[in-house]
DNA sequence: CTGTTAGCGCATTCAT
DNA sequence: ATGAATGCGCTAACAG
């Protein structure tokens, strides 16, 4: 009545029923050699007939590789990571590769059991976005030599191969164009300072502030964490200032949405009293109301570029380079300022225009 | 200088410097039998020693189980799936499973490939959102014998194992939400009418509309693709009807955000003029002016319960159950009416209360 | 309690 | 062009 394993059928069973060896069954499946038209015919029938699929743990087993990549995300919850997994799976898609996911939940230990898993099931390479800025997880693939790479949040100060939106320069874009738009009084919600995008982010917004010469206040500086109610208590705390800005710009797409909120709360209108820019673009951007002017990362291009980037990698890895003279590669992909209908020039600037 | 295979450290190398056989470091790694405390320290520190992690491809060959279960999606960028993936891997981690993910892009084709990928990689089982209502997807796992499990959009009319919210009751919920709050020019936005989730949504608001005997007009019931942009489309059309409804039920999340912004292009102020009502919730549906009210499906559990719903059958398989006389189930989990402010009651509702 | 042995299904020499 | 034999790393019998 108990049936503990129904045996599947293998390479055998092909052989036998086309009357030919084990080994002309795996020639013709991965055409590895050249076997005559006949036979080839009488084996296809045979998989056909048997319903036969190769079984890629054997495969592995022999050969080595899993055709399988790990890939870790820190929060799938987050609608930037949904795309760039997206974009991953095209690529990988169309080089074989399947796809072993993991969720860090922004936890390191998470993060470093999740990579475990993922080494013993011996992928053959990682995709990783790192959930802090710490080097254990880059030390523990590169310990292990690993075929990896970083992905929007890296480590930095160590030799990974790295692809991201070039978050400096993104940072610097969005406060330019908040400075282009008279504004002065440039509030920044700058999310967590221990994440790469952030720090860079960050840095991109001084420099721009920094050739106009207009000081970052003290009190327009905020950190925190990346939740939309973070964005709505930072927003409403800034708003409450005797000295309220005219412009903020969040460094993050969910903090964001909680100023969002935080402005229709206060009846602050936007952009007449206060101008707001933020990242990504997802659905509700273009149906906010006012439309949200957003710099949008090329979150899809970043996951087609790094898995091609990682298939690159386990080329190098397996044809033996064992430290490649140029090892060390960052890759920065362009962001896009998308101006729509949350900034705008502030409420004073037409009376300083008069000489 | 080129070096093929790193050779990975295997059990062998840790029962050498253990001093003890091979069976002995797998019992000690697996708990199936009792080892000395002695030679179990011994195996401990020469697995710290050697970094040794043990290889699951080999297992998987020599167990026939692989620990790991495929997931299929139709459209990561959801965010609806999202949210159910992170329920699947908590589940999934605590029983030790690795998921192996598939994003079939709402396409029948890819969802049949990456499923034969699935099978191929011989995962232990696999959970499903079907892309469309064919039940082709459904025998092709009953053939082959894959404990099985669909989510959210299920195959209807076969002996599936299922999960998805109670579509019917929350259809029904909804419009019954509405038909209280006084309205009778009801509009629905159907999504798309081969899948399972939304033929039960129209069959439940059809019902609550008949209880009260309030016909559902043609031009108020409108199906289409399930984008934000399909529900723009729609919304203008709805508000430049002669009779336009006084309230519009949302049966996907996106094209609700269409409909917000054409209400918004339109001026129709909600819910004062209009109403509006939708399915599911994230960051911004709190975050909209007005905050919406929203259908919220418990998506996490979703996953978790679907995911234990899986590790049930993968027993029942393990065990040998070919035909378990109660083979077929369908759980059904609650959705709850989230009240905010976008609906209620209509502006003409104060007019009819003289008697 | 512990060690020896025999495959799991496949790809790969090496003969032919 | 084809087939026979070997072993990938591991666990499950079995024997001691």
């Amino acid at each position: 009545m108990a049936k503990r394993k129904s045996k599947s059928t293998t390479i055998y069973d092909v052989a036998r029923l086309a009357t030919v060896s084990p080994a002309t069954v795996s020639a013709v499946i991965n055409g590895t050699a050249t076997v005559s038209p006949t036979r080839t015919k009488r084996v296809h029938e045979a998989m056909a007939a048997l319903d036969y699929h190769p079984d890629h743990i054997a495969r592995s087993l022999k050969t080595g590789k899993t055709n399988a990549i790990g890939m870790v995300v820190p929060d799938v919850t987050n609608p930037f990571y949904p795309e760039v997994i997206r974009g991953v799976e095209q690529a990988a898609g169309k080089a074989g590769y399947s796809i072993i996911f993991v969720n860090s939940n922004e936890d390191p230990e998470q993060e470093r059991r999740g990579l475990q898993a993922l080494i013993s099931r011996r992928v053959d390479g990682a995709l990783i976005a790192c959930c802090d800025n710490s080097t254990a997880t880059f030390d523990l693939v590169a310990r292990r030599n690993i075929p990896s790479v970083f992905l929007d949040r890296v480590p930095l100060g160590v030799n990974a191969i790295r692809i991201s939106t070039d978050n400096f320069k993104a940072g610097f874009v969005g406060a330019k164009h908040l400075i282009d738009l008279g504004h002065e009084r440039i509030a920044i919600v700058a999310g967590r300072m221990d994440l790469s995008p952030h720090v860079q982010r960050v840095e991109g917004f001084r420099k721009a502030m920094q050739e106009p010469g207009i000081a970052v206040r003290d009190e327009y500086f905020r950190t925190g964490s990346l939740s939309s109610e973070t964005g709505y208590q930072i927003g409403k705390q800034l708003l409450q200032l005797n000295r309220r800005p005219t412009a903020i710009f969040c460094t993050n797409n969910k903090t964001l949405l909680g100023l969002v909120r935080a402005l229709a709360e206060c009846s602050v209108s936007c952009p007449d009293e206060v101008s707001i820019l933020g990242f990504d673009d997802f659905a509700w951007t273009e149906n906010f109301h006012p439309r949200l002017s957003t710099i949008v990362q090329p979150a899809q291009e970043l996951g087609r570029r790094g898995m091609e980037m990682l298939i690159q990698q386990i080329k190098l890895h397996d044809s033996g380079e064992t430290n490649p003279p140029s090892a060390y590669e960052t890759v920065l992909l362009e962001a896009e300022l998308r101006i729509r209908e949350s900034t705008a020039p502030p409420a004073s600037v037409g009376l300083r225009v008069a000489p």
